[in-house]
DNA sequence: GTTCTAGAAC
DNA sequence: GTTCTAGAAC
């Protein structure tokens, strides 16, 4: 196992939830690029966007449902937040980046940490319909 | 994804 | 001298 399955390993470790539903995980960061910094994984073993269509759409909503579910449970802002998927992942299992637009993390380091969220290597949930084959 | 580091760029 | 970049990691 590669550390690109780390995801799947890490996702699955009760001690890690935060909260969870039948389809899907939430989960913290372990290298938050903010003070905010969760991810929204489904239990179904969809490795990346580039296996999403559109029979997906009621998961992807899922998903979005305990993005916000989790930023409620944390008791800070939705609109301080961004959602989306990154154009270009690294690591297996799809996963929903939830993170508050402050950007202050001793893990955010270098300028391609900060290009994955604020150009278009960021794709938001709402744009989610350009991911759809 | 991160860490480490040699060589380039400043 | 310090910062930045790109590539290896068995």
């Amino acid at each position: 196992m590669s550390w690109q399955n780390a995801l799947v390993k890490e996702m699955l470790k009760p001690e890690n939830l935060i909260i969870s539903s039948e389809l899907a995980v939430v989960i913290a960061d372990k290298f938050p690029k903010a003070v905010h910094h969760y991810l929204v994984l489904p239990l179904a073993d969809i490795p990346s966007i580039f296996q999403l269509n559109r029979s997906h759409l009621p998961l992807l909503e899922e998903l979005h449902l305990l993005a916000r579910n989790v930023v409620e449970v944390k008791g800070v802002r939705w609109e301080d937040f961004q959602v989306g998927f990154h154009a270009e992942p690294s690591m297996l299992r799809l996963h929903l980046h939830v993170i508050s637009k402050d950007f202050v993390s001793p893990s955010l380091k270098n300028k391609k940490h900060w290009n994955s969220f604020n150009t278009d290597l960021f794709v938001p949930y709402n744009s989610k319909n350009s991911l759809l084959i």
